[in-house]
DNA sequence: AATATATATCGCAAATATACGATGAATGAT
DNA sequence: ATCATTCATCGTATATTTGCGATATATATT
């Protein structure tokens, strides 16, 4: 019975894993790159440049959102989305510094060989 | 009909797509800090930090392993785990690099307001 | 040899994710 | 007012993930 025991763990390592879990998909890490790169915002040339259907990019982009990486807004007919600055900014430093500390813990390690 | 559209994706977003989905569920980094933290290869210790039954546990190792984040050696009744430190320092520099390309959008972007 | 311990694997159930086509809603163009 | 366009949402099918208990396997211990 796959019962939710996600609330069981730390919140930061809550916080980290739905940041990873949000990029955990190449359409997804497509889309922020695209996003990153052009200079306005983007709308449904999204799904010119993915191999998926109309549909499932938006999905895809409703994921981003929900984990707090993208937003957007509607611009008459067209939907505008662009990366929330704000909180990639923050949940990716947290992540970067989770995996420093990780890696810290190489030092005297030789093992598992 | 969910068919696997993965390998139409760029190799590099679907590499980085892995990484991030193998560290997206909080028990997983709870098992890379772990790791990270003790000097010595764990083992069922891991059973003991985490609010999981033993199986789970073994099934998330697995994942680890599968992703190449983690290696693992049998020593005796014990299995002995520790963070394959090749393949996670050149993932998550590659992760980390990704990251900062598209940070480097930001700048003259004020949109989605 | 018999028993205990640690871990992996199997089998199952439920939840979530992935993907598509079809449809709906809103806006822009004619 | 009608039609076209853009995007979100619904419904559906399938795949994958998550989780557990039960069982199997392999090594220590007695």
């Amino acid at each position: 019975m796959a019962i939710n025991k996600k609330s069981l763990f730390e919140d930061e390592d809550i916080e980290l894993a739905e940041f990873a879990k949000a990029l955990g998909h190449p359409a997804r890490i497509a889309i922020m790159k695209v996003l990153a790169q052009r200079n306005e915002c983007i709308c449904g040339e999204i799904v010119e440049v993915l191999p998926l259907a109309q549909s499932t990019v938006s999905q895809h982009l409703m994921e981003l959102k929900k984990a707090g990486l993208v937003k957007g807004t509607v611009s008459g007919v067209r939907s505008c989305y662009c990366i929330n600055w704000d909180n990639f900014k923050r949940i990716s430093s947290l992540f970067g510094v989770a995996m420093k500390d990780i890696h810290l813990g190489e030092e005297t390690k030789i093992c598992c060989d």
